[in-house]
DNA sequence: CCTGACTGCCC
DNA sequence: ATTCTGC
DNA sequence: GCAGAATGGGCAGTCAGG
């Protein structure tokens, strides 16, 4: 350490004011390059003189750009143009774009489209060649060994010698009801004690599509098509439930009922469409119902990073304990504003200001926001020991003074009430 | 061996 | 994950 | 319409320090 910080000390000593500022930059993670993969594989396509959407196809497909930039050194483009999907190597996950109806999603989809039940847990990719079975998060960690029932499940249930499958684990209470998702958190991804996790906390497998089976790359097939496939290849593993209605009303009951049964929302999927690993697209749509919006005081800010550099752009918003008057904090977000809002807001928050502490501003509770999210978790950081999962801003309340904010009693009220439909462990 | 700060990844 | 912004 | 930026809560894992 005392190396360290002299290594540090005699380096920043000797650079130039500009040089000390990257150095520091560089050291704590925030040099803020803008380089991403989408980049990478512009680089990629550019240094080897290949079509960008070659590339980009062979990355969603090994889900590896620096495989990709192998292949094309050692191989040439022909490589890339013979890549499938291949077993035991993880591709990127089709991903959702979002809807704010079912209506919405059968217009977009054009008359109709299949829902499915949206879990609240997380997704995973599964390779299976007879007995050996590996299991990929969203972001492709094998996480096999963290999920022994999953991989047990799949070898019993999937009847057939090789296949790609895809589905959501979710946590189970006793009572088969889904429990929250922090819970599910405690196994997945676990590496040590998982034996005793696996009593304490029971996970589920819903699977929802099939990508390959026995020799046959399934991803350019239609959805509908890859369904059956599915439900003829699996046996007591189940489905994720799934209505397949081109009238909006049937459709908005299923998202009741899904709502009902403790579930996140809806996905809706076009019938006719191929997987496209990694896209992001309007094949898949999620539909989902933010929670009872509630109003909300600021209690402090905080300044922002790179482009909201200098700006109070992350906010802690605080509910009023009608016990005691106090206002307690249980959760902050940054999103909801426009540059222009958070701009107006850093001006009234600093008038506002009581104090000052490192990066943070501490303000008398004036300004009242309504907060949309999604769930209140259960919190270990939090002194009420709850906090909001997603929030965000949908509206600056200047019409309502901090007297008039929500109260803890009622948020607790709204956390309660999730375990109608929830678990409980 | 325990704690707290931090990272990476689930959403 | 959600939201906003710039192209 | 899309990619990119900014950053939320919670969890397990890792590492430094005592």
């Amino acid at each position: 350490r005392e190396r360290k910080d002299r290594l540090v000390e005699s380096l920043l000593g000797r650079a130039s004011p500009v040089e000390a500022k990257y150095l520091v930059k560089i050291m704590i993670g925030e040099m803020r390059t803008g380089f991403q993969e989408g980049l990478m594989e512009l680089a990629v396509s550019r240094a080897f003189s290949t079509p960008l959407e070659l590339v980009q196809k062979a990355s969603m497909l090994t889900g590896d750009i620096g495989e990709v930039a192998y292949l094309l050194k050692e191989h040439g483009e022909a490589a890339l143009s013979k890549l499938g999907l291949r077993l035991m190597r993880p591709l990127k996950p089709m991903l959702a774009q979002m809807a704010e109806s079912p209506r919405e999603a059968i217009e977009e989809h054009g008359g109709e489209t299949a829902f499915e039940y949206k879990l609240d847990g997380a997704r995973i990719q599964i390779h299976k060649v007879g007995e050996k079975v590996k299991v990929f998060s969203r972001r492709l960690t094998d996480v096999t060994d963290s999920l022994p029932e999953i991989v047990q499940a799949v070898r019993e249930g999937v009847k057939a010698h090789e296949a790609v499958l895809e589905g959501e684990v979710i946590a189970v209470g006793r009572d088969g009801h889904p429990l929250p998702f922090q819970h599910l958190m405690r196994r997945f991804r676990r590496v040590y004690e998982i034996e005793k996790m696996l009593r304490e906390i029971p996970v589920k497998l819903y699977l929802f599509d099939l990508l390959y089976v026995d020799g046959e790359s399934l991803i350019d097939e239609p959805y509908l098509e890859r369904r059956n496939r599915l439900s003829r290849v699996v046996e007591g593993i189940p489905l994720t439930e799934q209505l397949v209605t081109g009238n909006p009303a049937e459709a908005e009951r299923f998202f009741r009922k899904a709502l009902e049964e403790g579930h996140e929302g809806l996905m809706a999927k076009r019938l006719d469409s191929p997987y496209k690993p990694g896209v992001r697209g309007k094949h898949w749509l999620k539909i989902k119902e933010p929670l009872e919006p509630l109003d909300l005081v600021i209690t402090a800010a905080e300044y922002g990073y790179g482009r909201r550099h200098g700006w109070l752009s992350d906010y802690y918003l605080a509910a009023r304990d009608e016990e005691t008057g106090e206002f307690l904090v249980v959760g902050k977000t940054f999103k909801g504003l426009t540059d222009q809002e958070i701009i107006e807001m850093t001006e009234r928050l600093k008038r506002l200001a009581i104090m000052e502490e490192g990066n943070r501003v501490v303000v008398k509770p004036e300004i009242v926001v309504e907060v949309a999210y999604n769930e209140i978790q259960k919190s270990p950081k939090y002194k009420c020991g709850m906090a909001l999962r997603f929030a965000r801003i949908t509206r600056i309340r200047d019409d309502k003074s901090p007297e008039e904010v929500d109260t803890i009693q009622k948020v607790r009220k709204i956390y309660e009430k999730q375990f109608e439909k929830k678990a409980r462990l």
